[in-house]
DNA sequence: CTCCTGGACGGTAACGTTTCCAAGTTTTAC
DNA sequence: GTAAAACTTGGAAACGTTACCGTCCAGGAG
């Protein structure tokens, strides 16, 4: 690494070599409009002698003009749930030739904050947001487009991209009822947006049935891990009026409800919100509320991209995805 | 979106309203090396007041200088291994302010060949790279130093950072022949150099036992996802003489392989490449070779950085990282 | 008191691109 | 054949930052 690396040529380059002039070579690369085709060859011939290719930070420079990248600000990739939206947004964008920078994700809003702005430093021409709580105001100065996906922020009104908490969490809780259920317990992650909507869904069923909830089943947990799940379920089962269901709102909490059943050897009947790979594959395969995580990340993308086209200019929009229920057995068994 | 966005303030209002030079709220920013401390004050104040933030697009224009972001070419985030490697360079950049810019990656050779030059344009400070297949010889005058991480790229000698593939592809088979097992099958994806290694281990391992490897049961898989390791799971324990262990050499074999066993009621020993979430939930928890999968990301990330500051200027290195085994029940059953 | 040194600061030239304007050239219309 | 219009083309300004080069002033040495 110590060997100076040869500077890459520059459009000034590219138009010595072809003996034109640098607004021509601009011309050309941009798509060529007002440029007599002899003269394009000439130039295209000198940009593939050089391998000239155009920088494009210089090109984010130009007043108005942002850069070809959008940003994308989540939580761990390691849960499936992120991993498949950047996955998505990356496709889309990438379709349009713009790069995704994803900047690092600490856990508190305040990092959330600094690794926002130094997002917006570096110009990108939107933010796809999964917003922490905290206030998002700050956002209203920042000068680019913001799409919010999977759940809403405060302080701004923006585009936001979303799954219908509240029918998945109603639709879980009717199949539950459906079965004969009637103590229903649900396993509640710390209080992000979607998990009380999801528990709202869940009340909302019981209403319609008139069945009256029984607050020492809806189970707030001190952390969303599989852990804390597991040793909620543990606490749950164990009580002299066990519940003869489990509604867990989150792919990891499913994953610590069953955890905990194995070892326990009982079998209530459980859904989960959110599909997750090998859900098919567990000794009780297990039935579950899912939406369609992927295409949330692909309309997030789509929209950003045509608000930082200028392609879309309607106030802000509300994306709304459904959820359906995927049966596999857990969730069927009666009461 | 459609009312204009106030633009942000530049050094130039910075310092007007502090009533100091240009040069000065440069400085000032760079960490205040020459200058007066009430200077300073007065220049920190204005950008306090103006809510100031220093253009990364304008400043990476300079001669020599690159942008603080490094550039993460890999293959699909849905695969929790790549997921894995994506966390941690993220997390491992940012703390030195470093963003990491994903490339949208196809499939194909070519693809990545346009991703990686879309990066270099985008004047990144260095490239962590997953390659595929195809000659990576153009990045030798990419002007950026590289890291491959997982497997070599031919054409270019730089950093790597891999897995010990021979190691544990030998671990793991030995671990089966001490229990006995003779007859042991290996579930290939397509030939990446990682799983050519693994074979390799598998292959000493039978020399050293002085076994003869029965060629009928080294499997090569036309595609490297949980379908086609499932049908040939299938497929070989329907043989006259079926295999009493199968060594799966990816984490989405494994998956495939134990879908075809629980459906056909077989249970030959079973021991993974890679460890997975559930491994342990499932109705035979499964026996894996792992290694540290996020120290490779990190490892990756640290090499690169020290590469973009001139910090290192050793030849190229190569990191391997140790596999261990985690027995779990599938691994240990007897021959 | 003068000269010199050194630190603090202001100004300006890049960086590589896009965009605008003017000049030159060709085509079209009359 | 001439005038106007349309199209090409070259050149220069601008984007926001950093780096360099002076200038200015204060303080110390002679």
């Amino acid at each position: 690494m110590s060997e100076t690396f040869p500077k890459s040529p520059t459009m000034i380059d590219v138009a010595r070599r072809a003996g034109v002039g640098l607004g021509t070579v601009s011309r050309v690369v941009n798509g060529g409009h007002g440029v007599r085709d002899e003269t394009a060859q000439r130039v295209r011939a000198a940009i593939d002698e050089l391998g000239f290719q155009r920088n494009e930070v210089a090109r984010a420079l130009r007043p108005g003009k942002k850069s070809s990248s959008l940003a994308l600000v989540l939580g761990d990739l390691t849960n499936p749930f992120y991993a498949t939206i950047a996955k998505a947004a990356l496709e889309v964008a990438g379709q349009s030739g713009f790069a995704v920078v994803l900047g690092s994700v600490d856990e508190d809003p305040e990092g959330e904050k600094r690794a926002i702005q130094e997002l917006v430093s570096r110009q990108v021409a939107g933010l796809m947001i999964v917003p922490d709580q905290g206030d998002h105001a700050f956002l209203q100065t920042a000068g680019v487009p913001v799409v919010f996906v999977d759940r809403p922020a405060t302080g701004i009104d923006a585009d936001i991209v979303m799954v219908d908490n509240e029918g998945g969490g109603r639709l879980a809780t009717e199949h539950l009822m459906a079965q004969g259920h009637r103590r229903i317990a649900i396993l509640l992650a710390p209080s992000y947006y979607t998990i009380g909507r999801r528990l709202r869904g869940y009340r909302r069923a019981h209403r319609a049935a008139g069945i009256e909830v029984d607050e020492s089943l809806v189970i707030q947990l001190p952390e969303g891990n599989a852990e804390a799940a597991e040793k909620a379920t543990r606490e749950v089962m164990l009580r002299p009026d066990p519940p003869t269901a489990i509604f867990a709102s989150t792919n990891f909490l499913s994953e610590g409800v069953l955890r905990a059943l194995g070892e326990l050897g009982r079998e209530p009947a459980v859904v989960g919100f959110d599909d997750f790979r090998m859900a098919d594959m567990l000794p009780t395969p297990v039935t579950v509320v899912a939406s369609d995580i992927a295409e949330l990340g692909r309309s997030a993308a789509r929209l950003l991209l045509d608000r930082a086209a200028g392609k879309d200019t309607r106030p802000p929009q509300r994306i709304v995805l459904s959820c359906a229920l995927i049966e596999r057995g857990s969730g069927e068994r009666p009461a």
